[in-house]
DNA sequence: AATTATAAAAATGTAGATATTTTTAAATAA
DNA sequence: TTATTTAAAAATATCTACATTTTTATAATT
């Protein structure tokens, strides 16, 4: 048996109302400001009240969805203010994680950033646009997260997860644009072979820089999306 | 009926349970390592297992207990490895929030920082040590929120807080050797007076790195006084 | 000593009871 | 009529008590 069988397998009904209702959130199955009724999610997802109240105020903590006592959740409403300051949190704190990692990484760590680089930049025989989303976002979230370990910083990388998270929603809308826009896709391209280089220079300044407008440069076209 | 009595009464016995323990897990009272046995967290708190499991998730999100499948819930340990992680994190985001503090702050939040600094410096018409101890703690607390809000960055106050959450057992080992020592105190007096000076100087740089420096501070005395 | 069987303890889940909020409809007043 | 209040009913959230599953401790067996 596989471990991420065993693990599936041994996870109890809490976690996996959690991971499922997570990814519906994000997904837009439950949309913003809906009501997440209790008999519902016990029908649709097959799992006790008790096991779905314990993920829902996770989720409460992870600030997807809201709570009023005796009044029950909502999926989290979006808004231009909280894309704006997530994006400026995110921004400030990667650009912090990636001075960080300037200093603390070691040959492995520059090994792992161009390894994932590489593959980034590789992402071409693909079947559908399904799946050419899906492989090039899973492989840019590598090679961020490749850079960002560099840092060494368990509770960063908790925050950075964190942020990440909250983001996600707001990133979708902008995925599809990006990927799907052969000249979005080419200054993505360009962005993260500056900031290589940056890096294996070691120019911590520049490098923090760029993550930073980086980070930030998604913004415009969400904006424009958003609901 | 005051506000908070009313937010207590509405309260459901999840959130109850929640405060409670972790209250408890941040006075000593449930030690690092130490099973939370559901039949007597139940007892102790008369609190039902499905309202206590819910409290004791969250706690997990908050890296204050551990979990693991089927074998319940435990307080989580303390070493010098988090310690250094967690100060060091604090450290860098705190001075990276000081720095926008002193970018973004208004007059309005200039005011709120001289107020409560001066509010910290005459903690002394005070009955008993326990009482000194209680005052010294909150008032400190307060200064170094006026001083963080400046950022008006919601989501990196959060990731501040939470940070804070996590340090808080480390910090109790610190405060007593702290505020019962006239010489101790006095150096925090003049760290926060310095501190003060470069905000309203608008000194950005020289007050990003006082507050790193301030934050690291306490990590020798923790060091000596870790179990 | 190592392994297996058995019993006790503990965690987790379910179903139904209880309490709260919301909706609906009727009654009252402007 | 229109708006407001009130009371009852329905819907919903929450909790408790019990049932089930899993783990742990103990004893028995090889």
């Amino acid at each position: 048996m596989s471990k991420d069988t065993a693990a599936q397998s041994k996870a109890n009904q809490a976690t996996i109302a959690y991971r499922l209702l997570k990814q519906d959130i994000i997904k837009g199955i439950h949309q913003p400001g809906d009501k997440l009724l209790m008999s519902h999610l016990k029908e649709s997802y097959d799992i006790g009240a008790g096991p779905m109240r314990e993920a829902l105020s996770q989720l409460v903590a992870d600030r997807l969805v809201t709570a009023i006592s005796q009044r029950g959740f909502r999926v989290a409403e979006m808004s231009l203010e909280e894309l704006t300051d997530i994006y400026d949190a995110r921004a400030h704190l990667e650009a912090l994680i990636t001075e960080l990692a300037v200093e603390r990484g070691d040959d492995s760590w520059e090994a792992t950033v161009l390894g994932e680089a590489h593959k980034l930049s590789r992402v071409n025989e693909v079947n559908s646009p399904e799946e050419m989303l899906e492989v090039w976002d899973s492989r840019h979230k590598s090679f961020h997260n490749a850079i960002a370990n560099g840092c060494s910083s368990v509770k960063l990388l908790e925050l950075r997860m964190s942020l990440l998270d909250q983001a996600e929603r707001y990133r979708q809308l902008w995925l599809r644009q990006t990927v799907f826009s052969q000249s979005a896709l080419e200054g993505k391209r360009q962005e993260h072979s500056d900031l290589v280089d940056a890096l294996l220079d070691r120019d911590k300044a520049r490098a923090k820089q760029l993550m930073y407008e980086h980070i930030l440069s998604p913004i415009p076209v969400i904006r424009n999306l958003l609901p």
